[in-house]
DNA sequence: GTCTATACCGAGATAGAC
DNA sequence: GTCTATCTCGGTATAGAC
């Protein structure tokens, strides 16, 4: 048994540091690091003023804490989805790899939001975000695609168009999932619509395949 | 006396719409309508407080302005692919049009930055946006890919999923340019990067075709 | 250790009056 | 254009409750 379970005040603490973690998410993705308030935050996790400064020490931290959650649920997943088809053939493997990619770009569309919201200005906050973030993951589309383009899978292009290709065809979706309703009159984030987003995802970027259920 | 104050009155009244709507256009890309106040276009523009009200009537009137503005643009750069390429096979003509996308994409980043930024939220302006600006074009992609598939150039799918995923594919290298540059030490919107990238997606979505230059 | 309740500071933006 | 009154911001400090 852990010891956080065995003490109850520790977990209080955790409760409020989480629920000032997801508002924070929820309010970064709407809008702009400098138009979020921290007593905003504070308002929106229900929590009293001044738990940002004693939990996390400052705005700053608590925004790169907030990222960092998003990102781990992420890496969770694809670690997840690696697990799931070891010893598979590749386009077994690189299919799973993207499926979960998609699920969690339908799951979590603040990442997107707030990806693109930051990405339009080189400034500290984009900085500490592709290099603590970004870069990683970029080296695993890379291997992904590598490997595709190996087993004959996939066309070989540079692996910054196929990064974006993949992100934004994956991701744009969801991330204006409002915008989709009004279109189309269906909800991508449907279970189903989120599996037929996949399925036509992987038809394109890895050609090589044959569809399977 | 300053030399706009010397031209004839038409003139300048138009240069001073042109500049209050390329200013819009910047800062609506930037944040959202309720965060820009008409006294920031305004002064971003260069012009005289009152202005806006003055040739538009209102921020609402501006705002729609600049967008149809926005769209314009693309729409003559698709017209324009498709003379260049009237009459010539199906494969060359689905591979120009979606050229012209990307380099549209390229040109005007601003527009899937707004799009992602209103996308989110469903209210009077993603309303207008759906039903004034995104429909007609949702149609014109949707016939895209119909002639494409019954080509034989690509996969069918269902059109919501096809037309999400050029969108996003096409446009966020370059919504996202500052990141690509920390990312991958290149600019995305240098024209042979822009290529390169229309090459890229061509590829993807037209697997029927030979890629030529 | 965790949380509540205050008061305060300097910096910056804002809005109104003139 | 200008001055000023007011507000909000992030951050600090303190003192006490559980």
């Amino acid at each position: 048994m852990s010891e956080a379970a065995r003490q109850p005040v520790q977990q209080r603490a955790q409760i409020t540091r989480d629920k000032l973690l997801a508002a924070a998410i929820e309010l970064f993705a709407e809008r702009d690091y400098d138009a979020i308030s921290t007593r905003e935050i504070e308002a929106a996790a229900g929590v009293k003023r001044g738990l940002i400064t004693y939990h996390f020490g400052s705005k700053e931290v608590l925004w790169k804490a907030a990222l960092e959650t998003l990102f781990e649920g992420h890496a969770d997943e694809l670690v997840r989805a690696e697990e799931a088809s070891a010893g598979l053939d590749p386009a077994t493997r690189l299919t799973n790899l993207i499926r979960a990619f998609v699920r969690y770009c339908a799951e979590r569309p603040e990442v997107n939001r707030i990806m693109v919201q930051e990405g339009k200005h080189d400034d500290w906050r984009l900085a500490w975000i592709v290099e603590r973030l970004v870069k990683p993951y970029y080296e695993s589309t890379r291997r992904l695609h590598a490997e595709a383009v190996a087993a004959g899978l996939a066309p070989a292009m540079d692996h910054m168009h196929f990064h974006y290709i993949l992100v934004g065809a994956a991701a744009l979706i969801f991330a204006m999932a409002p915008e989709c309703r009004l279109l189309s009159g269906r909800d991508p984030r449907d279970p189903a619509a989120v599996e037929a987003h996949a399925d036509a995802l992987v038809q394109l970027l890895l050609p090589g395949t044959r569809s399977d259920t």
